[in-house]
DNA sequence: CTGGTTTTGTACGAAACCGTACAAGAACAA
DNA sequence: TTGTTCTTGTACGGTTTCGTACAAAACCAG
């Protein structure tokens, strides 16, 4: 895998910190475009991607949507009930197959209740994914479609591994918040640079190098800032 | 005050909360343009606006910047340092004068993690800053300037309060992430329909509901999303 | 008052993107 | 194969915003 996020939150937990979780993992399939929860519902367990990630996405009351943060295997879904916090606005939406380790709500509160070193480690990932977010609402703002694009692609491999992405162009085009059409021929912008390979509802990157030269300076300052809070030293 | 973000949070600690700090808070004044700290070093101090507010900025290498969040007397600024993240990329830009307690760094660490019912209560804010943040990032990705700016504007009136506003228009610029001319043109309009009056370096809004009916729904969504994680409900 | 500075108003061609529509191509089912 | 459906390619006028520039107006210092 290319990307910096290749170590799975669970497997970077103490020994102790991840016993207090251990009983009440529950290893599930996630399918495309599953839902793991629903806005402004009660939020059933939080999830621990394995395999395949998760976009956090905020609609409209109009129709209209768009990413605002992605989880992978390096992250985990249902930040918020470390707070005390049930539900989210946002919507947490499986992207390709995957698989994850999922604990009920309750049980994961009262894990991460009763063991500090596990909760300084979830909240570290909060903190992450604000950061995330931060840099995705101004890059949202000042950026173009195709560096944007180039970004998200980049970041979807960096989850999803390398070979074929599982992707149409309007799927795209709903996680950028642009049109369709905007995506088909950005996609051929790339794809005539010799950087990715399409197919019908798929998606192959073909110079990682290259494409990275298209993308916005915001993936490699999410990176940076993902080494940076899960470097020991920013912990002490 | 009009907005739904009247409370301090440091009024809406429970005593033995704000005992934990009260030894450590120093009343200090905010000056317009003043920077709380510097992104990517240590942050010095946690900060509890009294008066007036911080904006959340992000600025990338070119120089361009545009605002992912706004701090009132409802929340603080330093929230990373109880994940025990010492700094943060983003910039805390205080908007006009105003006044603040602040807490050092280590000190608020220490207060915080002896006392889990502040802690709770911190983790609050930074779970609304995380949903805040994720709303403008939808925000600046499917909105226009003036739907935008005028919810920037009923922000910040119900941070400030009632009367006259310092802001340059070029101020405002930077906080949209647009050209300082389509500020000039959008307030222009507002102008024209009554909701605003505008002078050298100064903007007062003199009618709310028409304003309120100019910006994007961003703004009924967020404040919303403050009642409902700061309901007693939302913290069983 | 006078001259300089800051802030705002305005203009204009260019670029990015939108909304929409329709045709072409690929996959699929019968 | 044939017809149907799904996905992608492409087109085009209209809107929004950009980059830039310059003039007008407000304010300030001497």
């Amino acid at each position: 895998m290319a990307g910096g996020s290749s170590v799975s939150l669970l497997d970077s937990l103490k020994p102790s910190e991840l016993a207090a979780l251990r009983p009440h993992l529950e290893r599930v399939s996630l399918t495309a475009e599953q839902r793991l929860s629903t806005p402004g519902r009660p939020i059933k367990h939080a999830y621990f991607p394995i395999q395949g990630m998760i976009s956090l996405v905020y609609r409209y009351s109009t129709g209209a949507m768009i990413e605002v943060g992605m989880i992978g295997r390096e992250g985990f879904w249902g930040g918020s009930l470390i707070a005390g916090v049930a539900s989210s606005p946002v919507d947490a939406m499986v992207q390709g197959d995957g698989q994850a380790f999922r604990v009920p709500a309750k049980a994961f509160m009262k894990a991460v209740d009763g063991n500090p070193g596990l909760k300084a480690h979830l909240l570290l990932h909060n903190q992450f994914l604000q950061v995330q977010t931060a840099i995705t609402a101004a890059c949202n703002g000042l950026h173009t479609i195709q560096p944007r694009l180039a970004r998200w692609l980049l970041e979807a491999h960096d989850r999803l591994g390398d070979g074929d992405m599982l992707l149409k162009h309007e799927f795209l085009s709903y996680m950028l918040g642009v049109r369709r059409a905007g995506i088909t021929s950005t996609l051929a912008t790339l794809k005539a640079k010799g950087l990715i390979e399409t197919g019908r509802g798929s998606l192959r990157i073909k110079n990682r190098k290259g494409l990275e030269a298209e993308a916005c300076e915001c993936y490699q300052i999410v990176k940076k800032e993902y080494r940076r809070i899960f470097s020991p030293k920013a912990t002490a």
